[in-house]
DNA sequence: AGCACGCCGACT
DNA sequence: GTCGGCGTGCTC
């Protein structure tokens, strides 16, 4: 028999061997760093991107700091090369050790997020141009002739540009290239953004104004943690001021991330950087392209790019010397992270300006409750700029008194609203009326049995859409066809509408104000965005008289001739099972209302409510914010509610609503919580339908964040498997997710 | 997250 | 007999 068919025995494993085992984390649901072999010659220090096997594959992970617990099964296998990606440093992986433990997730999962992730092998095609070498062509076509016109001048053109240009096409450019006429030459790669200058155009600021900006520079000339709240109410220049200390930290060599709640609102952002700093800054956000997202990941670990507006996910970028970051909006909903990781950006932020030891701003003309509690307590610096800049003060805001003032009978608009739009309209100026309701009217009944139209999946009713002669479920996007007859006792003429939806008060304008022209502006408008952009347009430049508008318009755009807002229904958003609803219809009703105002005239605001004693209503009406504040605060230490107590909530989703609640229910019976935690049940959960999926939350509330953890694994260790359609998520701090 | 493996029903 | 659907579990 060969001995060539006897396996070779394993080398025993030195003590060197041992030693240069090495931990790589890799971009998977995996929540620890797995061992490898380290061929001798690598220089590996953690950080470094390095290839490894992987069952059957390669995976891209990256060299983890050494773990308490190196006790792999088996023999290891060998890492394969560090690859060539900027390595991440100290700060990042603390960074990203941090949010796995406290979000819960695997620290795979994190990792994945500050990785590059490489889509689909793009190789990297530099761009190629051409240029006159010298020697004649042996044949001078028509073709070759005009193209050699051209590139007479002796430039390098993009071949596409160049072949465009003499009106020939490609090929002819490759025969001249092949006869040796015509050179190709790599073109350097445009810089992602060019060096900001941070006294390209420094604007005049107001006292208030530059006692804020010089506080803020002060922050980021000591070039250590600080978390400020900038809160300045709408159309007080917060933009102006924060970016005073962006060019304080562009003097102090630093790199500044600036986080932008959406990114549809990026360009109109960009173009207000540019005029200040000379230059756009780089750009970050889920769906950049491949080529260029790699660039900007470049230009920032390298330190080439100095600044970067981004959405959430640039939070986990490998920043070579992060020193400030601003956290735009701060209150926005649209830093949450609801799925894969849950996070929100604006906690985040801050806990990478503590590992990067750098400054955080959070700005907002409308501070969420928890920021307004830091700053309260003195864990945030509180930065006010109370007045409007410009000379045009605050709108002057009214309540009107529904049970007093009915509107005639089948209309939503009381008269001394109705009288306002007539004195405003005269004057040439425009109105707004903000309604919360999509559609035509958010409820349908039968006038013959009492019937009314509700959604098959959800309990919600559904709300008709006249212009599509539909019925949808705003729950859960449900759509049928609006019946003729009534379902149920087949009436026919008896359906009637119930209160009042956008496209219904534009139906009541066209009745009141026949000859102004009126325009609707709602997210499920046909048309999409760009319609949206060029309404926008056309109301700026006053081609409209009367808007009318959901949530969208209460954000973004200012419109100069707009005086008047109407709130139709200001009581809407404040009744729900939600518990932030007080404190987003706060929100909502004080952006909306800023929106009143027109250079150097005084706006006015007049909101249509049953509760003018509701404490929303009368902080509204005072014009001062803390009243708000202060009231909510109240009302959530006396719930025991976040910021003052923790949350954890467990997530269940399933695609079969009866399932995921029955999954919910036994997790609640099962809990025995310890006795500083209690569990809300199902009832006070909401559940929603997501993607054809049902998701539900289970609370679990306790004063103590950390305790919370522990207890959660073993609770879920302690849970019937999983029979796959069930999935099972944990937050911690789950407030921020409503 | 991939990917293999394994167990079932439906076909060349 | 084999192809392919998806549920389950592992990857140093």
């Amino acid at each position: 028999m060969s001995d060539l068919f006897q396996p070779l025995p394993d080398q025993p494993p030195s003590p060197e061997a041992a030693l240069s085992t090495v931990p790589v984390l890799l971009p998977l649901a995996l929540d620890e760093a797995f061992s490898y072999r380290k061929p001798e010659p690598m220089s590996l220090p953690a950080g470094t991107v390095v290839a490894v096997p992987l069952g059957t594959r390669e995976a891209v992970g990256v060299v983890w700091d050494e773990e308490a617990s190196p006790a792999p099964s088996g023999s290891l296998k060998s890492i394969l090369h560090p690859m060539d990606a900027p390595p991440l440093s100290d700060k990042l992986r603390r960074f990203i050790d941090w949010v796995s433990r406290y979000t819960l997730a695997p620290k795979g999962m994190v990792l994945r997020m500050a990785l590059n992730k490489p889509e689909a092998e793009r190789v990297e095609r530099p761009r190629l141009a051409v240029r006159l070498a010298g020697s004649q062509p042996k044949r001078l076509t028509p073709a070759r002739q005009k193209v050699l016109a051209i590139a007479a001048s002796g430039l390098a053109y993009a071949k596409q540009a160049l072949a465009e240009e003499a009106g020939v096409s490609t090929s002819v450019i490759d025969g001249l290239i092949d006869e040796g006429t015509l050179e190709t030459l790599v073109l350097a790669a445009d810089p992602v953004a060019l060096p900001p200058d941070p006294d390209h155009h420094k604007p005049v600021l107001s006292p208030d104004q530059q006692s804020a900006a010089d506080q803020l520079q002060k922050k980021v000339q000591a070039k250590s943690f600080s978390v400020s709240l900038l809160e300045g109410v709408t159309g007080s220049g917060k933009t102006e001021v924060y970016f005073e200390a962006v060019a304080e930290a562009l003097k102090q060599g630093q790199q500044i991330l600036i986080l932008v709640p959406e990114i549809a609102l990026t360009a109109l952002f960009l173009d207000r950087f540019a005029r200040r700093f000379g230059t756009r800054p780089a750009e970050w956000h889920s769906n950049l392209a491949g080529r260029k997202r790699e660039r900007v990941y470049a230009a920032l670990a390298s330190g080439e790019a100095r600044v970067v507006a981004g959405a959430r996910s640039a939070l986990f970028l490998p920043y070579s010397n992060l020193g400030l970051i601003i956290v735009d909006e701060e209150h926005e909903g649209a830093y949450k992270q609801e799925d894969g990781v849950h996070y929100h950006a604006r906690d985040m932020a801050v806990v990478r300006g503590k590992i990067e030891d750098a400054s955080v701003i959070l700005a907002s003309a409308t501070p969420s409750l928890e920021s307004r509690v830091n700053a309260a307590q003195g864990r945030y610096t509180h930065l006010l700029l109370p007045d409007r800049y410009g000379g045009s003060a605050m709108p002057h805001i009214e309540a009107i008194d529904m049970r007093q003032q009915q509107p005639d009978k089948g209309f939503w608009l009381s008269p001394p609203l109705v009288h306002a739009m007539q004195e405003t309209l005269e004057r040439g100026e425009q109105c707004l009326l903000y309604l919360n309701r999509r559609g035509y009217a958010p409820l349908t009944l039968c006038r013959g049995c009492g019937h009314r139209m509700q959604c098959p999946n959800c309990s919600a009713w559904l709300v008709e859409h006249r212009h599509r002669r539909a019925l949808m479920c705003h729950h859960c996007g449900h759509l049928e066809r609006m019946p003729d007859t009534c379902p149920s006792c087949q009436a026919s003429d008896k359906l009637a509408p119930c209160g009042p939806g956008v496209e219904r008060l534009a139906e009541e304008m066209a009745t009141l104000f026949p000859d102004k022209r009126c325009l609707v502006l709602s997210s499920d408008m046909p048309g999409g965005m760009e319609r949206l952009q060029r309404e926008l347009q056309e109301i700026a430049s006053g081609q409209c008289d009367i808007i009318i508008g959901t949530q969208l318009v209460a954000k973004g755009h200012h419109f100069p001739q707009l005086s008047l807002v109407g709130v139709v229904d200001g009581d809407l958003g404040l009744v729900s099972g939600d518990p932030r609803a007080a404190e987003r219809s706060f929100q909502v009703l004080q952006q909306v209302s800023g929106r009143a105002g027109r250079e150097k005239t005084n706006g006015r605001a007049l909101i249509q409510t049953y509760q003018p004693d509701h404490p929303v209503i009368k902080a509204l009406l005072s014009g001062d914010a803390t009243q708000f504040y202060t009231a909510e605060q109240a009302m959530r230490q006396q719930a025991g509610l976040p910021p003052f107590g923790r949350l954890a909530a467990l997530i269940v989703t399933s695609p079969d609503r009866k399932q995921a609640e029955e999954m919910a229910r036994r997790l609640a019976r099962l809990a025995e919580p310890p006795p500083e935690v209690v569990v809300l049940g199902p009832a006070e959960a909401p559940i929603a339908k997501l993607r054809n999926r049902y998701r539900f939350r289970l609370l679990v509330k306790t004063s103590r964040q950390f305790d919370i953890q522990t207890w959660i694994r073993s609770w879920l260790a302690r849970m019937p498997k999983n029979n796959g359609q069930l999935r099972i998520t944990v937050d911690i701090d789950p407030y921020s997710f409503f």
